[in-house]
DNA sequence: AACAAAAATGCAATCGATTGCATAAAAATA
DNA sequence: TATTTTTATGCAATCGATTGCATTTTTGTT
């Protein structure tokens, strides 16, 4: 149960009565050692069983070969897939993924960013919490030039790359789906406009209601947190209001859950009465009796696709370049059942 | 955008005229420093910015404060949790977690032990693949004296800890569940026995099958993967059979869920005609129209024991003792819609 | 065979922090 | 004040791998 003692080159630099040096030289196949030594070298090292010391090559070089990722859950499907996506990218290049959550909480965040410069991580990802507002902690990163990706949820910072989602365009696809789908008085439960995302997705729905000629109605529209108990109590403040709505357009998967819940309980049928249109493409969307019809963000791809931003960027940053790349993805919208007023 | 230039304790001596070795150890609070020095040093490095360099010391004293876990599939909820368990338990503690994947592949899952242990982790957390029989891999880790913690899916071998849940209680109550609720033929849909989870769950169903004097019926009992679809083909072969049964015990919520959609699609209710109870508590579950009945794992729970138990591993290192412990958790059973024959 | 050119190898410093041993400075005792 | 004891500080090696520069060995040329 001991530790195994471990095999360095000099063991193998003793055992072939040769210098340190040339063991390391020949390990990276350079071009400065006979053939003869270099074979030699890697026959020994092969029967030592002579593993590279990760830590001293990264002291040496500074460059570790693991990467963060600061999450506000890491349980959140959403998230997790991102993760999985930025991991299938790196891990075959060496890389490894630490993982950190914020539990939205921009103190938290703000220490795991610390925490992952002083572990010497080779660049960052980061989908920001819903509380962060003050930027000062991410300044920084970029700041000790360490590469730096946003994801899905971002702050507008010079020098720092992002690959986010059309929101806007999910949106008001989402939208003109329901209009064309006949429905007149959409009702939109968004989430709070401090999220860029929010934003977006709530300047989508106006802007489809706009180009169809369809009157905005301030009293149909609110901000809620992300959770069905959430989307039960918009569904009963817009009832309370007695304006009539026959869709809804919501910026959540769990709040249009709640929703559809309470519109049931009210005897209301989906997507008869009432339609309901979600966001996220949460994996539950598609296992309910009536499966929700719900905007798909593509969160692998997106993870694959900031992953390769930060493989250019550690490339470009070796040539001194500055770069501050913008990837945009379409969502996709996944027409299902609770979207069709004639049923289906 | 250029790296700073990091603040080493060779900074610190220049400036106080003083050598490394009186900061390093002024620094770690020796007593070997006066008191005046101590203040000293400690000011300059808060003026200068000092950061410790994780490296450099994880060169020289070999731990890193990094841990590893390997699951099979990271965007799993209950596989996420434990991780978020494990992370809440160890990061007040100065570690950090690095996630790895095994796609139910055994040699990505030596692959991934292989690269843990060459970047000098304190510890290791796993789950087995489906796929792991073998496994030299795992000795390994456990030879090269690194501590090693199985979760929920685990292998006997000697001198490794586990926590795991009590399949075999969560499988005995939620089919006891069902033979109160007085269905008589309950069907098992459970999943490979190469786990050792799928098969307690096997034996406390036919335990509290035989408990309650009900005749076990091989032809009732399948072994089917984790899938909706397998859910589906698992009734559909169950129906062919021609044989009744008027509940099903699945060991997958996945399963569970693609066994009612085809109940339903042949005109079954649930649960007045047929009562189901599946295992995970997948999220899914209670947002269904009909919520689920489900044993819970207490997924989050289990990453801060298995937690706690890594941390008392490397104390009792120290003190040159082996350390094997098990622990078991105790499943909860989720009542729900589909398994009380009455309704709700 | 003698010398120049090319190729192979070694020396020693470096990356930053720690620590046993030696030495210098301060305090306590005679 | 001289001497011993205690306290504070410094030197140098260590953890492994890398690399610029110096040196040795080999190869090639006349």
């Amino acid at each position: 149960m001991r530790q195994k003692e471990k095999v360095t080159i000099y063991d193998i630099s003793k055992k072939l009565n040769i210098s340190a040096a040339t063991v390391s030289r020949a390990l990276n196949d350079s071009n400065r050692v006979s053939l003869k030594t270099k074979e030699l070298v890697l026959k020994t090292a092969k029967a030592l069983n002579y593993q590279q010391n990760a830590l001293a090559l990264a002291l040496k070089s500074g460059r570790t070969f693991n990467v963060g990722v600061v999450v506000p859950y890491i349980n959140h499907t959403f998230f997790a897939s991102v993760i999985r996506g930025i991991e299938e990218e790196l891990e075959p290049k060496g890389y490894h993924v630490i993982i950190c959550q914020s539990h939205e909480d921009v103190n938290n965040e703000a220490k795991q960013l610390k925490t992952l410069l002083n572990t010497h991580i080779d660049g960052i990802f980061i989908s920001v919490s819903k509380t962060t507002e003050d930027v000062k902690h991410i300044e920084e990163v970029r700041d000790e030039g360490v590469p730096l990706i946003f994801f899905d949820r971002k702050k507008d910072i010079s020098g720092v790359s992002s690959v986010t989602i059309n929101d806007y365009e999910g949106a008001y696809n989402a939208t003109t789906h329901l209009i064309e789908q006949g429905y007149k008085k959409i009702a939109h439960i968004g989430g709070d406009h401090k999220l860029q995302i929010y934003k977006h997705r709530y300047d989508g729905y106006v802007a489809a209601l706009k180009d169809h000629n369809i009157a905005i109605d301030e009293n149909l529209i609110m901000q809620v947190s992300s959770t069905v108990e959430a989307g039960i109590e918009a569904v009963k403040l817009l009832m309370k209001r007695k304006i009539a709505f026959d869709a809804i357009f919501s910026a959540s998967d769990y709040v249009a859950l709640g929703g559809m819940r309470e519109l049931r309980a009210n005897g209301f049928k989906i997507p008869e009465d009432i339609g309901v249109v979600g966001f996220s493409n949460e994996p539950f969307t598609k296992y309910l009796e009536r499966p929700l019809t719900t905007v798909g963000q593509t969160p692998v791809l997106m993870g694959q696709i900031a992953a390769q931003v930060f493989l250019e960027q550690i490339s470009d940053v070796k040539k001194n370049v500055q770069v501050e790349k913008k990837v945009v993805l379409s969502p996709e919208l996944y027409t299902r059942d609770t979207s069709s007023k004639k049923g289906s």
